[in-house]
DNA sequence: TGAGGTATAGAACAGTGTTCTATACTTTTC
DNA sequence: GAAAAGTATAGAACACTGTTCTATACCTCA
């Protein structure tokens, strides 16, 4: 598992093959196949792993909803700054033969559902009255991913990275929130 | 070329290997390398006629920016649905050996330029004044694209899925408007 | 009619994920 | 402690990939 990330960080998708990954670690190709069911099953717990992680820094800390929306949405990004290799996996679709198992699709589910329940939060002090939370949950993600996936592509352009997120972020959320209006 | 494009929506890029393209298009595989310059070379040119298609599509029509800032944003939508095989070449990543040449780079910055120039109307009339054009444009690029990656992959489980963009196009728009607020 | 360039089929090469086979090891059971 | 059962191992093998090579066929144009 270590071997797969640190080969994924190296080298993307491309350096992804069983057999490097099995010489990195030490061990025969078929040892993939024994404990992961293969490169499908070696990336799905990839993907479980960083749902988990993700889920967790996503979690809310403090009281203010709509504090603590802007802040799971800076926590979003800071995992895939932090974690590139898994969110490659998770979320930039770069592996062509992979789905993720039934279980690791409900893993992925739970972790959005602490998004959903952010926004329910919000809503109950106010914010975001006239739409539902599953609905504006997938806009926001949606516009966080896009942004984020071209930042993890290098394609950004921005001097300072961070700030430029904290006003796409506040922005989008923003348009969004009848109360900024 | 055509065949390509009819594999590629049929069956993603799992499906697009150079003996099945050949295969369809009644020819040898080597005829691919003799007018493509191989399966990489392929895919620039649907890349580009992509960009060129989408820069048409983008391209202002009326006098108020505004409008067309808004109506631009609908014709990249309609441009990845109707288009999704060349959306898919184009932004979805999916071709791990590819990257683009400097030609269809260049091609493609034409196209990304139509939405800055779209910006800087907005900006004559007094819309967002306090953000660079690039931006801008690159944070309304990659909310959309975001958004429509997931659409295109069928992660979206709104009930009218056109109302639901248009929704969540002029919200994120409203976001970096002041004069909306 | 003849020469030059090009498309062709088909084999070949190195690489991929995966499967198979026989060997080695580790653990459990008597 | 010794025998049996289960599992990890290495290494070859299979079908596939993109790509390259070679000799043959064809088409164009002088």
């Amino acid at each position: 598992m270590a071997a797969a990330l640190q080969l994924l960080a190296e080298s993307g998708p491309e350096g992804f093959t069983v057999r490097a990954i099995a010489r990195r670690a030490n061990v025969a190709p078929m040892a993939i196949y024994n404990h992961f069911d293969g490169k499908n099953g070696l990336l799905d717990a990839i993907w479980t792993e960083g749902f988990t992680i993700l889920q967790r820094e996503m979690a809310p800390i403090g009281q203010d909803p709509k504090d603590e929306l802007l802040r799971s949405g800076i926590a979003y990004r800071k995992f895939a700054l932090e974690h590139r290799s898994h969110y490659t996996v998770m979320f930039m679709n770069r592996f062509v033969g992979f789905t993720p198992s039934i279980a690791a699709a409900y893993v992925a589910t739970r972790a959005f559902q602490e998004l959903v329940n952010h926004i329910h939060r919000c809503q109950s002090v106010g914010m975001f009255p006239d739409i539902a939370a599953d609905n504006l949950a997938q806009m926001l993600w949606a516009a966080c991913h896009g942004y984020i996936s071209l930042e993890i592509l290098d394609i950004n352009f921005a001097e300072d990275r961070d700030k430029t997120f904290l006003q796409f972020l506040s922005g989008v959320e923003r348009g969004f929130d009848v109360l900024a209006l």
